[in-house]
DNA sequence: TTGTTTCCCATCTGATCCCATGTTATCCCA
DNA sequence: TGGGATAACATGGGATCAGATGGGAAACAA
């Protein structure tokens, strides 16, 4: 489970360590490293491993295949990804135009959130994860309201 | 179940024994140790074993994957939630930033929750608790109306 | 060649581990 | 039932190690 928050540097060659927590959660799959895409909801990066991106897959197969919906998140999601290979240090190398959609520039922000995790220019980071606490406090209620309907799908 | 209410010290590197009792209620899964968060609700941390987090996923989950709320809650826990791994003696390492939001200083309040429990700093969960009782015996009348509306789960 | 990317090594800081000690609760036996 | 022995728990400090970071050399592409 991707948790917690850190902030790393980036340097100027665009090398970001990924926080060994993060390592320890997709080490093992075939390929030793992280997926990130630019999120289409904002300018910030979304990432997992490969097992996340194959639980996309799975969802997505389950569209039509010229469903507009279908072909516009193969296109934002799979289509954007690019699989970044940890150096022996843990670090990865983020492409430019991922470091410009963030707007990253000395530091990095890494968020978990459970099976994923979100990369963001910290200052940007801030001011949003003062909102989310913000909502989250005003609805805290609906986290109870929404007891398992019948646990899967 | 984490039960009681127990008062252990913080030393200089932000170390705390977790209570023996909470250490039990955890033991036996695969992370040994607790996770902790800043309450979204006030200056004190809410925390629990893996097992807490999981079912908090679970609940999450159920909700739709772009829904505001939803991406709230994950910032708000998963975000801020530190995986915090006992020593050889029991003791965990309160990061600062959990020591700052809970006030603590010296000492920390263990509260115990039944699947939960929360942390304050002493003299706030005095104060909480006091307020808490005056509010209770001014509204002494409604909180029999309480559990109709909201007793659910 | 020139610029870019990948790999490797060095360093520093902070977290984790380990050992020692005091204190309290529990157990056992007289 | 009381007192002493013992074990469990809580605490403090120092040493060790892993993680994060910076720079440079080598491989590669243009």
């Amino acid at each position: 489970m991707f948790l917690s928050t850190t902030i790393n540097g980036v340097d100027a060659k665009g090398r970001v360590s990924v926080p060994a927590d993060f390592r320890s959660v997709v080490r093992g799959g075939v390929f030793d490293g992280i997926i990130v895409w630019p999120s289409f909801d904002g300018p910030y990066l979304e990432g997992g491993g490969q097992a996340l991106l194959e639980s996309y897959q799975r969802l997505i197969e389950d569209m039509d295949p010229y469903d507009e919906a279908r072909i516009a998140f193969e296109r934002a999601i799979f289509g954007a990804a690019k699989p970044l290979a940890f150096d022996a240090n843990g670090r990865v190398t983020l492409p430019k135009e991922l470091i410009d959609h963030a707007g990253l520039d000395a530091k990095a922000t890494f968020v978990g959130l459970g099976s994923r995790f979100e990369l963001w220019s910290p200052d940007v980071y801030a001011e949003h994860q003062a909102s989310a606490r913000a909502f989250a406090r005003e609805n805290k209620r609906s986290l109870r309201l929404v007891p398992r309907n019948g646990g899967g799908s």
